[in-house]
RNA sequence: GGUAGGAUACCCAAGUGGCCAACGGGGGCAGACUGUAAAUCUGCUGGCUUACGCCUUCAUUGGUUCGAAUCCAAUUCCUACCA
């Protein structure tokens, strides 16, 4: 199958350069690609995702991917999409944040596949050793600041009179389009891709091809995901949900995609699995048929959790979520139950405090970070919303003691429907 | 630089001497209904208190007053119009 169709197939072409010419030269033979990622963060997030998979996709399809860590984009900070100016971060940062991103690309696309390896490539290399004067003579000779100024990422924050835009921020279009042109230099790149936001920038790089090299390169862009209600995709209350298991757990990552609003499940099958069409189409058709039982929620969350941190731990996760969400505790053996120490939220308490009268079942609740305070947490147990080993305790003031553990060493607390925290005793 | 107006809880926003821990909306949390979804309805949404209350809070600092988010002064920041 051609890439293009298949990406437009799972409607992830939002647009492009020129969509005859590149589906035209996708047909004839292999291309080489890039997309770049910036280090703004020491892990990327699953908004990262969708343009990283669509390289994976052009992989699997043949084609030679190139993963850009934006050392040198990353430094100056894109104005694309942000509404203020940003802090710029610290060549210390940045290399840390450029060493685990490069680590989390590293496990996404193969880099030893004789035919077509990825490359893993950091614009710092290229960029760092221009001059100044050399850039403005070479590269800056060659952009209207009239047509710059038109690119929405700069219009934008130029007509918000408060927050402005900055020399550093107006250059950032430069130094990617300068990636561009180097990458069709060297490594006769003639494709980025990149997030719809990515366009103005993208367009540059192009421009700067065909004008510097007169070469027809193209540009890609995939979509910006949006969920079904109109909030960020890939946003939850405690923030960002990110691609490292340090900042983001694999339970938590796969409960994510589980709680995905049923408007949104098929779409996102298709933007984040490589599942087939014809796989997805059976899904959506189990879904229509019986959404409770929410296949296409765990079809989505196998996969993508798969993809990410490897089946072995999916499957622990997806243990977790079974013993958590799969009815009572009766049956669940002392060993099951085990598995769920660190894979849903754990936290260790002294025996101590369970001895004698024990500890009221409101400061276990706000020691075990399910609710911020004492006063919360009362409201929320008089308002039924606690459950103390998954049975519903409506007493505040219960002494919660030894005698309460399960298999003699936890205790399983619980606010609301999906609040789990497992207080292990030391 | 001049003039006018503004700064209230996570966000928006009412309140212009006591009835204000502060209307309303959004968001969030919880409950009912369900399916770990959506929609809808209900409750909660500063902290402490086994609820009688207590403490902290309305940009900052001082003042007036029995009593201030509310009045006065200074300060900081913002907005609009004029230069």
């Amino acid at each position: 199958m051609n890439i293009y169709e298949e990406l437009e197939g799972r409607g992830l072409v939002a647009d492009c350069t020129d969509a005859e010419e590149l589906r035209k030269r996708l047909s004839t033979a292999p291309v080489t690609l890039y997309c770049g990622f910036d280090p703004t963060a020491d892990s990327l997030h699953v908004g990262n995702l969708v343009p990283l998979l669509a390289l994976r996709r052009f992989q699997l399809l043949g084609h030679h991917p190139i993963a850009l860590a934006g050392g040198a984009t990353g430094s100056i900070g894109d104005p694309s999409g942000k509404s203020a100016e940003r802090q710029l971060l610290t060549r210390e940062v940045l290399a840390a944040n450029i060493a685990s991103v490069k680590e989390q690309l590293r496990r996404l696309l193969d880099f030893d596949t004789p035919v077509n390896p990825a490359r893993l490539l950091d614009n710092a290399s290229w960029t760092a050793p221009v001059s100044f004067l050399d850039f403005l003579r070479d590269i800056g000779k060659h952009f209207s600041v009239n047509m710059m100024v038109q690119k929405e990422s700069v219009r934008a924050r130029m007509e918000d009179r408060e927050t402005g835009i900055s020399y550093t921020e107006f250059s950032y279009m430069l130094l990617q389009a300068f990636d561009f042109y180097h990458l069709r230099k060297e490594f006769h790149c003639e494709l980025q891709i990149g997030g719809s936001d990515q366009w103005g920038n993208i367009t540059a790089g192009s421009d700067l091809c065909r004008k510097k090299l007169g070469a027809q390169v193209f540009g890609l862009t995939l979509p910006l995901i949006t969920n079904a209600d109109g909030t960020k995709f890939g946003k939850t209350v405690a923030g960002a949900v990110w691609l490292d298991v340090k900042r983001t757990s694999v339970y938590r990552f796969y409960q994510f995609w589980v709680r995905t609003d049923d408007r949104d499940v098929i779409r996102y099958l298709q933007y984040f699995t490589f599942l087939p069409e014809d796989r997805i189409a059976e899904l959506a058709a189990s879904h229509e048929q019986n959404p409770g039982a929410r296949e296409a929620h765990k079809a989505l969350a196998k996969e993508v959790t798969d993809l990410i941190h490897g089946p072995a731990a999916t499957l622990e996760a997806i243990r977790a979520s079974d013993i958590l969400f799969g009815g009572g505790l009766e049956g669940v053996s002392e060993s099951t139950f085990g598995d769920l120490i660190g894979e849903a939220p754990s936290k260790e308490i002294e025996i101590s405090l369970l001895a004698d009268a024990g500890t009221p079942f409101v400061e276990l609740l706000v020691l075990a970070g399910l609710c911020p305070s004492k006063g919360q947490a009362r409201k929320d147990i008089e308002g039924g919303g606690a459950y103390l080993n998954n049975v519903r305790e409506t007493n505040f003031q219960r002494g919660v003691t030894s005698s309460d553990l399960l298999f003699g060493r936890y205790l399983l607390l619980r606010k609301g429907k999906r609040n789990y925290v497992v207080l292990v005793v030391r």
